[in-house]
RNA sequence: CGGGGUGUAGCGUAGCCCGGUUAGCGCGCCUGCUUUGGGAGCAGGAGGUCGCAAGUUCGAAUCUUGCCACCCCGACCA
């Protein structure tokens, strides 16, 4: 490193982009639009998720497939459609999504009377609707009345990777919309526990990713009853915090107990020869964690990502005034690139000459390229690089000696610096109160996790609900257990948990 | 499904009240020249069923009615 230069200035900060604070959803939605993530559809409520949006899901896939075929489970893949019949098998499960759900009714279109498009052809009713899944328990757990007969058949543990039809009124890209993609896995085992273990492993895969791979903090949690999965025992979350103060579940793991084979009738004969009920597990993340990794990160000059999950980790932009110079520069540039390639980075030279380099630094700048390398006719000269982090704007001169190196150190950093900086954001937002006045004034003023004593009903917690918006975000796993008073309702509490208003 | 709002070129918009030139502007796009170390400049150019349908009128982006779509606010939700 020969020299620090300076910040960039905020003169030139990105044209015509909203700022968090100036109105944060629009914020959002500019950095969708702009760094090219996705848009709306023609179809109400879908949206398109363009490359760019979608190489972010691949990387997120491909983590977290290795990351469950490294315990064990194995991808496969059910049907999107699900014989209504099999969602009024159990009671909870079709109660929480009947109202949401996209139906089949016909399989057979013809062309209209007076000539003008096509209409439904009445004939063509299907004898029983199918449900688009908005979920796969029913269908899956149909399926593993077949698979299961013994103890020798346990655990099934399988996962898919598949699209999901939810009817939503409103929707925000990425974070909701009506059809969405997703992992779900469904898992069969012969005891309680380890059922139970399933459903916490998995909660801690999920932690796991989001810390590590998209530098995200989050809190392992229970969910109450009323935020519990329809058809679960228990419904366990992580929770992360987004810039506005506002928290979103990331993802979330179920224990199942023996409803779901109780409804579809999935027995296995044990070891002693007798006869039981299977026990369950399902748990899933969705695209909406692409809108997670935004709202954590980006900053008013755009999309900022990990370096463990974007696309283009390095981008070159070559610096030049004439043919020749383009051809000097854009050779080096090629070396360090192939260079770069070694160390298994992914690396976009950008030698495009319908572009001018400014142009270009914004573009990575909003599109969260971690780290941006100039090269001019000086640095060829030089044996230099101009070498600039997303995280921080800041640039720095590095000699090309060694530079894969350095390079590697510095994606290693900002990954850190992303996380750190995460961390303490979450720090700084997360208050414990002690009174209703307090924690009314806490959720108005500053948003954030409010660490509260509750007494545990789902009255008090519809009552909060309905007064301040702020929902039981979840009991957390590993807190210290602290005796209170309810901070609605002033009846003896047990623990605290943390409330916040949610997307 | 309630309450509010908006539909004009790829995007953002002016014009609408009070009907009357060839529907204007910015960004983007195309061509040429000069440029290229932080979103280039100049010159020229292309691009419009004014959301859809009907009505009023000599004449409708503009007025009336109906429909459709989208956005925002509520109830519901990963």
């Amino acid at each position: 490193m020969l020299k620090i230069a300076n910040i960039i200035p905020k003169l030139i900060m990105a044209k015509d982009f909203s700022t968090r604070e100036d109105n944060y959803s629009k914020w959002y939605n500019d950095i969708v639009q702009r760094a090219g993530l996705a848009e709306n559809s023609a179809v109400r409520g879908c949206m398109v998720i363009k490359p760019y949006g979608y190489a972010i899901w691949e990387k997120m896939q491909a983590a977290l497939d290795k990351m469950f075929k490294d315990t064990g489970h194995s991808n496969a893949y059910f049907p999107i459609f699900i014989p209504k019949s099999f969602f009024s098998k159990e009671a909870a499960h079709v109660e929480g999504f009947a109202k949401e759900c996209a139906v089949v009714t016909h399989y057979r279109l013809k062309n209209a009377p007076d000539g003008k498009g096509v209409v439904v052809d009445e004939t063509a009713k299907l004898e029983e609707e199918l449900i688009i899944r908005p979920t796969s328990e029913t269908i899956i757990w149909d399926t593993y009345r077949n698979w299961i007969q013994s103890y020798r058949d346990l655990p099934v543990l399988v996962n898919q990777w598949a699209n999901v039809v939810r009817w939503e009124m409103r929707t925000r890209m990425f974070l909701r919309t009506a059809e969405f993609l997703w992992q779900e896995g469904h898992t069969a085992h012969a005891t309680k526990q380890e059922a139970l273990d399933e459903t916490y492993q998995m909660l801690d895969v999920y932690a796991d990713f989001a810390e590590n791979f998209m530098a995200i903090p989050v809190l392992k949690g229970l969910k109450s009853e009323n935020e519990r999965f329809a058809g679960a025992e228990e419904t366990f979350c992580i929770e992360a915090l987004m810039q506005d103060g506002k928290a979103l579940q990331a993802g979330t793991s179920h224990f199942l107990g023996q409803n779901f084979a109780k409804a579809f009738d999935v027995k296995f004969a044990s070891k002693e020869g007798k006869l039981d009920y299977v026990w369950a597990t399902s748990w899933g993340v969705s695209t909406r964690l692409v809108g997670a990794l935004i709202m954590a990160h980006s900053d008013d000059h755009g999309l900022v990502l990990p370096p463990k999950l974007a696309p283009i980790q390095i981008a070159i932009v070559p610096i030049y005034k004439n043919n020749e110079q383009y051809e000097t520069v854009c050779a080096k540039a090629r070396e360090i690139k192939v260079n770069l390639e070694k160390k298994a980075f992914s690396v976009k030279l950008d030698d495009r000459d319908t572009y001018k380099p400014g142009w270009k630094f914004s573009e990575y700048e909003f599109k969260g390229v971690p780290v941006r390398i100039a090269i001019g006719p000086r640095d060829v000269e030089n044996g230099t690089l101009e070498v600039a982090r997303r995280d921080t704007l800041q640039k720095e001169i590095y000699s090309m000696e060694g530079v894969e190196d350095k390079i590697e150190t510095l994606l290693n950093d900002i990954q850190q610096n992303l996380y750190q900086k995460a961390l303490s954001f979450r720090e700084k937002n997360t208050f414990p109160v002690n009174t209703w006045e307090e924690f009314k004034e806490v959720l108005d003023e500053k948003g954030g996790f409010i660490s509260a004593h509750w007494d545990g009903t789902a009255e008090t917690e519809q009552k909060i609900k309905e007064e301040t918006k702020a929902t039981i975000r979840c009991i957390l796993l590993n807190a210290e257990k602290e005796t209170g008073t309810c901070v609605y309702s002033g009846k003896p509490s047990k623990q605290r948990v943390i409330f916040a208003r949610a997307y």
